[in-house]
DNA sequence: CTGCCTGCAAATAGTTTGCATTTGC
DNA sequence: GCAAATGCAAACTATTTGCAGGCAG
């Protein structure tokens, strides 16, 4: 974990936010964009770095879901996410209980600081909407 | 989905075999390398474009689970994974019952075509045992 | 023979990093 | 003042794609 202290920079509070400001899990770069409306020099690779301190402090969630883009949430209330396959937008749900879950096996034994997400996706109603697309059957 | 036929070339039925043989969830690349003894010269292009073909075909499993390298597993039968968050490896464990939790929301009847996982991840074994980790606390 | 598939290489997308400079505390 | 952070650009990693020739059915 980090021991050195962090800055609140201009660039980090922004960020922050930002990010505080959707419920849309933005990428790196819709942030990068959203930001750079503030702050226009920034670069992308200070929105990165500054994700991953925030993220490391606990401070925004790094959604790391199926699929390959990573994207962030300022919302730190225990919530669960639902993913678009098509589009790729990942939208709140409410918090899924995991407690009831059967998870005794060995194959666990082996693991340390175990953690259990459920991840759901499916086809979100827009683009289920959109003609043509695969997802009719 | 596919509506043309798919021939079963010798690169394809090379990597279904290689993959049939591991349990280990290798990634394209690693993929790329167990075939590479049996064919010299196939191309890592090759290699991603039939795991695209075989997962469409629900020949083998496309992995993509948190953190960014895809992985694939050639077992159809219904089980779950963990991955280590420090090594990135995926290991396999008994199918996790999900029949039990309770989805139940607005946000949820939007979709359609719903899909439900359980995602774990944790610390393996080995990676514990190394010193100087970060995940000691 | 036909058109799906291959190898090759270049392109792309997302993310990380090295470095000189700036800035928060 | 000094370490932490920034902007810039180049590097990197995983994956996709265009194309000319090859091969399964």
């Amino acid at each position: 974990m980090r021991t050195t202290q962090s800055r609140m920079t201009r660039q980090r509070k922004v960020i922050l936010e930002e990010l505080g400001k959707v419920y849309t899990h933005p990428t790196a770069d819709e942030i990068y964009t959203m930001v750079k409306e503030k702050l226009p020099n920034i670069s992308l690779g200070t929105v990165y770095r500054n994700l991953d301190l925030l993220a490391e402090n606990n401070q925004v969630l790094k959604l790391e879901t199926a699929g390959n883009i990573r994207r962030y949430d300022a919302n730190m209330n225990p919530h669960s996410h639902i993913r678009c396959v098509s589009c790729g937008k990942v939208f709140d749900v409410p918090y899924i209980d995991t407690s009831k879950l059967n998870l005794n096996s060995e194959c666990l034994n082996a693991f340390r600081h175990i953690n259990i997400r459920v991840e759901l996706d499916g086809v979100c109603t827009e683009c289920s909407q959109k003609k043509n697309n695969n997802y009719y059957k």
